[in-house]
DNA sequence: TCCGATATGAACTGATAAGTTCATTTCAAG
DNA sequence: CTTGAAATGAACTTATCAGTTCATATCGGA
C-alpha cells in the first residue's frame, strides 16, 4: 500500500486536537474516512478501521486517545480538503447571470455528490452528540461558500445590477434554491441519480427567482 | 399511568406490519417513542425503552419481532399524527400574500420544532440504513405539505393572480425558501434558539422573493 | 550497522445490548 | 368465579465492541 509519508518527516509531533502523528498516520486516516462515511459513527468499528486501514488497532489508539476523537480528527480533514478541491470559484468579471449559474452549478453538484450526502447524513445524524461538530462543518463548507457569495453579490450590487438590502439572508435564499428538487429527493432516498435535466431545472430556477427578485435590469 | 385502550377492544389482532396488538400496546409505543427521539436509534435501548414504557421486555418482544419493527412502526406513527395536527391550513378565499405568509410561519415552525428537528435528524442520519423510512417520512410530512401547496398555488393561477410553469418546483422552491437562515443554524447547532426576528425575517424574505418571481401584480 | 522510535498481533477486560425462556402473576370477559 | 390470554421479571445466551497490554518485530536515520 503506497501512501504519503508525514509532511515534514517529522514523526513524533502531537496536533493541536490530543492527537500523536506517525508513520502511518494518513494511513490511519484513510481507513478511518472511509469505513466512517461508509458505515456512520456508531456502526463503524474500530476492529474495522484498522483492517481497511492495513493497520494494527494498537496503532490506531497509539494515535488517538479514543473513536470519537479519531472521527472528529477524520470530518475535520475531509471537510478541508473538499474545500479546498472547491478553491476555484466565479472569477470576477462575468455577467451576474452566468455567474450565479456557475455558482448554482457547484452547490447542487457538492450536495449530490457521494461525499456530500453521506458527510451530510453523519453531521447531521450525530451532530447533537458531538459538540462543535457541525459547526466545525459548516465553517469549511456551507459557510465559505456563504462567504464567497456574499463577497460576489456584494461587487454586483456595487455595479448596480443587483439591489440587495440584507446581503446574508440573500445568499442563504440562493443557496437554499439551489437544493429545490434535489436535497429532499436524495435525502430521502426517493431518487437513486437525478438526471441531468433535473438539476438543470432547479438551477436555472434557483437563477430566474433570484434575479427576478434583486436583479435591476441594468 | 393512564392509557387508551386499543381501539375496539380486540386484543390480539396482527397489523398489517408484522406487529402484534394488545393491552398495553400504546403505552409501549409511547415509551418508544421518547426513547427514540430522545436517543436516536442505535443509541436507544430496549431496556431502556422498556423501563420507559413502565412494561417488561418480553411484552416489546410480544409485540415487535425486533427493534429495526418496532421503530419503523413508532416512525409511522408519528409522522401520521403530527400531519394530522397541522391539518388546518389556509382556507380559500384569503389573498396571495397572506396565504403565502401562513403556509411559510407554519413550515418554519415545524422544522424548528423539536419533534421536527430530532425526526429530521433521525431519517436523515439512519435513511440509508432503513429502506422505505424515508419514503414514508417525506409522504406524510414534506410531501403532504408539498401537495396542498400545489393544490392551493393552481388555484391562485387560475385566479390569474400568480403566474407558473411549473408548480411543482415553484412549491419546492417556496419549501426551501422558507428555511434560508433557519435550517443550517438549527441542523448545525450554530444557535439553541432564533429569535421570533429571525423567523419574520426568513419568513418575508420567502414570500417577497415568491411574489416577485411568480406574481404578475394583479 | 546499530539504536531508538514505531508498529504488531493477539489475547484480554469490561461493558453493553439484542433477543430468549419460562414459571408465575394479573387481568378482563363471560 | 372461572378461565385463558396477556403480562411479568429476572436470569440467561450470544455477540459485539471500545479500549488495554505486552512481548516481539520492523524500520529509518545517523
Amino acid at each position: 500500500m503506497i501512501y504519503a509519508s508525514p509532511k515534514g518527516g517529522v514523526m513524533n509531533a502531537r496536533s493541536d486536537h490530543g492527537v500523536r502523528r506517525g508513520r502511518k498516520f494518513d494511513q490511519v486516516l484513510e481507513g478511518a474516512r472511509k469505513v466512517f462515511l461508509r458505515d456512520g459513527f456508531e456502526r463503524a468499528s474500530v476492529d474495522e478501521i484498522a483492517r481497511v486501514a492495513g493497520v494494527s488497532k494498537a496503532t490506531i489508539y497509539a494515535y488517538f486517545p479514543d473513536k470519537q476523537l479519531m472521527f472528529l480528527e477524520v470530518a475535520r480533514c475531509e471537510c478541508h480538503r473538499q474545500t479546498e478541491e472547491a478553491e476555484a470559484m466565479v472569477g470576477g468579471e462575468v455577467p451576474v447571470r452566468v455567474a450565479l449559474t456557475i455558482a448554482a452549478e457547484r452547490i447542487a453538484a457538492f450536495q449530490m455528490s457521494d461525499f456530500g450526502q453521506r458527510m451530510f447524513r453523519i453531521v447531521v445524524g450525530e451532530g447533537e452528540r458531538f459538540p462543535g461538530l457541525g459547526r466545525e462543518f459548516y465553517d469549511f463548507g456551507p459557510g465559505l461558500i456563504h462567504e464567497r457569495l456574499v463577497h460576489h453579490l456584494a461587487s454586483y450590487v456595487e455595479q448596480g445590477v443587483l439591489k440587495i438590502d440584507d446581503l446574508h439572508l440573500a445568499a442563504d435564499q440562493f443557496a437554499q434554491l439551489c437544493k429545490a428538487g434535489i436535497q429532499e429527493k436524495l435525502l430521502f432516498g426517493m431518487a437513486e441519480k437525478l438526471t441531468p435535466e433535473d438539476v438543470h431545472r432547479s438551477v436555472h430556477g434557483a437563477v430566474d427567482m433570484f434575479l427576478a427578485r434583486y436583479g435591476t435590469g441594468a
